[in-house]
DNA sequence: GTCTATAGTCCGATAGAC
DNA sequence: GTCTATCGGACTATAGAC
């Protein structure tokens, strides 16, 4: 038998969810959270760096994830398709997630500050798929144009499906963007 | 004879910006940037809402400016040739203020939050360009790809240009990038 | 687990300008 | 008198230091 009661983190997170939820992110102090989940402030900031990463992770895994989807295609396919080779296959794994996904858009939508991070995030994958572009040897400009492109897509398919009703298909939304982007820089 | 010295907002942004370079934002505290300025941390917040601010004024008079140059631009042009245009014309602009923009991105280059608050910034004119083409009677999701897509030239000309030596051309610089992302968008 | 620096807010007071 | 820019101090919350 444990001293503690087990799986902190996990109580910290889902307190903190419902609270940003009840009360809004700013209104719900850090306190509040930690005695929520019967810990102490104190112990929420071992667990999470700032209140904002229950919503956003670490930032590592996700960038690490996309970027080494990139690295694994075939050098035969072009930049802007292994990217979006890697956000189709992201797209995949989110939706298995759908219900958490839509509390949280909730959650940071309401807010300016987590806005901003998840803008953050996005910045972060870019720059890992940049990176990862380049490692296959694709050069400056190039590889940025290809990685912000991508994510200029996944932003646009990634909002259609949250504000999509029934079970939308978001690889499929994916690939239909980068189709209407293309069309776009075309001058279309 | 006033009872203040004038200037107050003048005097603030030029103690701030002096404090940002010397010591970095975050080790900078309000109270630091009011005694410079003969003020005190209270007047700091009348001016400005926030630290940030001070790099990134109001946050609405360059969304309105590159707004109203895609509204006014001709129906014939098309939606990515119109966002293409408003941001050259933004470009020369800037350009005018070279050391000043210098200065100022080494000290946002230096640190995160301030990093974020320019993803915000741009975020902002996007929508603020998706919306003037929008009103311009362009569709979903037309109109946020192609201000999306401008900004994306945008982020990598602007690098450019704050990278390079003597007296690079920015307008030309994002043309040059346009033609570049239409390249990579269309699987080169 | 406590202690502290800093950000940012709120309220009331004050002195000159109009 | 009213308006506006300032000051002074108390207050909460975040986050990091010890």
């Amino acid at each position: 038998m444990s001293r503690w009661e087990p799986n902190a983190r996990g109580r910290l997170e889902q307190a903190a969810l419902e609270l940003y939820v009840e009360r809004g992110f700013d209104q719900t102090p850090v306190a509040e959270i930690a005695k929520r989940a019967g810990l102490t402030e104190r112990t929420f900031y071992r667990h999470y760096a700032d209140k904002r990463e229950v919503l956003f992770g670490d930032g590592t895994t996700l960038p690490t994830l996309l970027a080494n989807a990139v690295i694994e295609t075939p050098d035969s396919i072009a930049p802007i398709d292994a990217v979006a080779g890697a956000l189709e296959h992201w797209g995949e794994l989110i939706q298995e997630r759908r219900a958490g996904a839509l509390r949280r858009q909730v959650i940071i939508d309401a807010n300016a500050e987590l806005r901003e991070r998840e803008l953050t995030k996005l910045a972060t994958i870019t720059l890992a798929m940049a990176g990862a572009l380049r490692e296959r040897g694709v050069q400056e400009p190039t590889a940025s144009l290809a990685a912000e492109a991508g994510i200029v897509v996944l932003k646009v398919a990634y909002a259609r499906w949250i504000s999509a009703t029934g079970s939308p298909d978001l690889p499929q939304m994916i690939r239909e963007s980068f189709r209407e982007l293309k069309s776009v820089t075309a001058g279309e």
